[in-house]
DNA sequence: ATTATACCCGACAAGTTTGGTCGTATATAA
DNA sequence: TTATATACGACCAAACTTGTCGGGTATAAT
C-alpha cells in the first residue's frame, strides 16, 4: 500500500531526536521512546537496525544509548528505509527470494517501467537527507 | 513497506494492454486475465476499482469489456493508485479514519517533514503517465 | 422473452506482514 | 558485583492482502 512501517516512522523521529542533541551526546531508546510515547520494546528493536547498518553508534552498558554514526545532512530517508525494511521494492514480483514467480512473469509488460518508477523513488529518498527532514520549510517555502 | 499491492499491479498492466488496443476496441476481464495469467476474479475486481474511478469505461453484457476513459498520457500513476489503494498514505499514522492516533502525534515532530515527502512522493506518480510507463526507454536514455 | 455473457459487489478464508511483548545474553560504567 | 543499556530471537495478536465464491444487474443476440 506504498506505507512506511511504524519500525520505520520511529526510526526517522529517533534519529530526527538524535540530531537535534549536542555533538556526542548519547540518549538511548527507553528515554526517547518515553519522550514520544513510543512502545520501547519496538523503538529499541528499530534502533537495533540502524546500528546495524551504521546509520547510529550503539554504546552499552550504563550511561550508553546511541549518537548519529554521521552528519544529518549525510544520512538520507532511503538509507533509513534501507536499514529497517531491507531494500525497496515497490512491487511484490520484484522480490527475488520467495517462491512469488508472479504468473505473468514473461508476459508481463510492465516490468521494467516499474523498475524505471522504483528507480525514481529510490532517486526521490535518496535525496532527502535527515537534515532537511529536520528543519521545517524545505528548500522553496509553500 | 512502501509496495503496491498485487492488484494495483494488475491494473497497471491492464491498462497498458487497453491501451495497447485500436481506439474503441474493448477487452474484458477474463480475456486480460488469461492472456496474462491472472486470477480472474482479482483482477475482474481490479477493473471494477478502475472503473468507480473513471479509469475506464465498462460496458456489461456479451461483447462488453473496458475501453480507456481518457488517453494514456492522461492517466497518471497516481490516479491509478489512487483508484485502488484509496489516498497516498506514506505513513500510517496519516490515517484519518481509524483508532490509529498514534501515541506520538502531539509530541511527534516528524508529521509535517512526512507530509512534506508524501507530497513529493505523490507528485512523482502523478508526473508518470500511462504513456509514458508503456513506452520502453522513458525520456532520457540510462 | 430467453439465454449467454460480462460487469458489479459483498462475504469470506488463507496467507503474509506488521505491531508489540517477553526472555535471555552480552557489554560496560560505577 | 550490580545496575543499566544494547542485541537478538521467539512468540502472539491484529491488520492487510490475496484469492475464491455466490448472487446480483445490464445487455446483445437469438
Amino acid at each position: 500500500m506504498l506505507t512506511l512501517t511504524k519500525k520505520t516512522d520511529y526510526a526517522i523521529l529517533a534519529l530526527s531526536h538524535l540530531a537535534s542533541l549536542e555533538e556526542d551526546q548519547v540518549s538511548n531508546a527507553r528515554e526517547i521512546a518515553t519522550h514520544y510515547d513510543l512502545p520501547v520494546e519496538l523503538l529499541a528493536k528499530a534502533m537495533q537496525c540502524l546500528a546495524k547498518d551504521g546509520l547510529v553508534v550503539s554504546h552499552a552498558g550504563p550511561a550508553g544509548g546511541y549518537t548519529l554514526a554521521r552528519h544529518p545532512g549525510d544520512i538520507s530517508v532511503a538509507d533509513i528505509v534501507l536499514a529497517l525494511e531491507g531494500p525497496l521494492r515497490i512491487a511484490s514480483c520484484f522480490d527475488e527470494s520467495a517462491a512469488n514467480p508472479c504468473s505473468a512473469l514473461d508476459k508481463c509488460t510492465m516490468r521494467d517501467p516499474i523498475k524505471r518508477l522504483q528507480k525514481r523513488l529510490f532517486e526521490l529518498l535518496d535525496g532527502i537527507s535527515l537534515a532537511e527532514m529536520s528543519q521545517n520549510p524545505v528548500g522553496v517555502e509553500e
